[in-house]
DNA sequence: CGACGCTTGTGACACTTTGTTACATTTTTT
DNA sequence: AAAAAATGTAACAAAGTGTCACAAGCGTCG
């Protein structure tokens, strides 16, 4: 079940992504180059990438605007490259989202290790990323297909929802035993920000709650954390 | 909810912890010191430590081991302090496991950027931290099923707690036999610090009481340590 | 086109949770 | 014994939450 990670070098210098990528391979990762923005972006719709090593200075679209990028889209682990030695601009790199960075000239063996320890990390996270899911999440006595968009209960009786509800449902299947705020319902939702006094997240939940748990009035599957959000208190399974 | 994150540094020198202590409170952190490995490991039984800055280099047990230990127990994020400028120790570092490091001497403002990195990835992280087993704990003719925040009696009867009484119940759970002061109890169960004439711990003791004792008035679970703080005298299994 | 149904955000209102205050009570100190 | 400090808890206020009703938006179907 454990895949060899695949790992994006994305840099403008020919020598350097042949070097790197050699150097990784012989470590047993599977690398694939691009030497530019466009071409990384269509490396990344059509691989399943694991890790993207950026280079912050190259023409066009520079490294920092193509990380902030990214990491609107999802968050796919970054470490990004810098020629400069300037604590200015690194500081920058790290706050603009990249997982972390490394000055040229670097030691391989460092970019090495910091590509093992940022993987680590990404590896423990739910797997939200590009996979699309091969379909089925079990949960209490529920199986939702992420394909047909259906709930089923036990007896495989369709129970309907609705979009918002498949949404608020997934987030929550996908991010189980965790409190997540209103905030990041809302952006994993709907990927737009709260209003003051928004209240569509409570209704959602409200509704939800109505469809899949037995008591909706002593909730067990969506437990509220006053103050914090709301939790999904239940293992899901795939399958 | 959004709380301060704690931050322990561990080193054995007196002025780098009081330095760096002040810099980082000056920025916002809660933070705390330990001047080597028992120390540390006390003060994560006792708080709700968010990032250990762990000095690498320190007389007893060193850094590295310390590191490895840790990332033995759950996945705290680490930063580890190196005064060395050879490579192969920054790697060998990150190899074992620390989520970064530094090499001294640092600008304080960097220690700063990598503290806020490391946070917001190890944020969007499942908090696998070292939650017991699967969940099931017993005490007196109680059991709390942590999965699902449920408190049951020996009948199988639900007793509804709320958030703050289910992080206090916890709280006591984790650490039973010992006296936790009220500013222990409220950076485990909030991650704050206490207001002066903070009653707030009294209160929810005074409701977590009412609710699991038998009587109320004579508490036989939840002791009173007078100057002290609270106990929960009461042996806890896991199953 | 228009009526209908479904979905979803907003506002309103009741209810719950929580920290604070106040005061009685207990424990320690003087 | 009186005073001071610490604790228990009821009562209150503020903040957070559940959910109903309603309206706006949208597509469907006659």
């Amino acid at each position: 079940m454990e895949t060899t990670p695949h790992i994006l070098i994305v840099d403008d210098h020919e020598e350097i992504r042949s070097l790197l990528a050699k150097y990784l391979r012989k470590h047993g990762y599977r690398v694939t180059t691009a030497d530019g923005g466009p071409a990384m972006k269509r490396i990344l719709q059509d691989s399943a990438i694991d890790l993207i090593v950026l280079d912050i200075m190259m023409p066009g679209e520079d490294g920092l605007s193509l990380c902030r990028s990214l990491r609107a889209k999802g968050d796919l682990p970054i470490i990004m490259l810098t020629a400069m030695a300037e604590e200015t601009d690194r500081v920058i790199g790290l706050e603009i989202g990249a997982d972390d960075y490394l000055t040229k000239p670097f030691n391989p063996r460092e970019l090495l290790a910091r590509i093992k320890a940022v993987l680590r990390r990404a590896r423990s996270l739910p797997p939200q990323r590009e996979q699309p899911q091969d379909g089925r999440l079990r949960f209490d006595r529920w199986c939702l297909n992420t394909e047909q968009r259906e709930l089923l209960d036990d007896a495989n009786v369709i129970t309907p929802l609705s979009t918002a509800e498949f949404a608020l449902l997934m987030a929550f299947l996908d991010r189980p035993n965790r409190v997540l705020s209103r905030d990041q319902l809302l952006d994993l939702t709907q990927g737009r920000e709260a209003k003051s006094f928004d209240r569509s997240i409570d209704n959602q939940v409200s509704r939800l709650r109505k469809k899949i748990e037995q008591d909706p009035k002593a909730p067990r599957l969506i437990k509220t954390v006053w103050g914090g959000g709301y939790s999904f208190a239940c293992d899901v399974t795939r399958s």
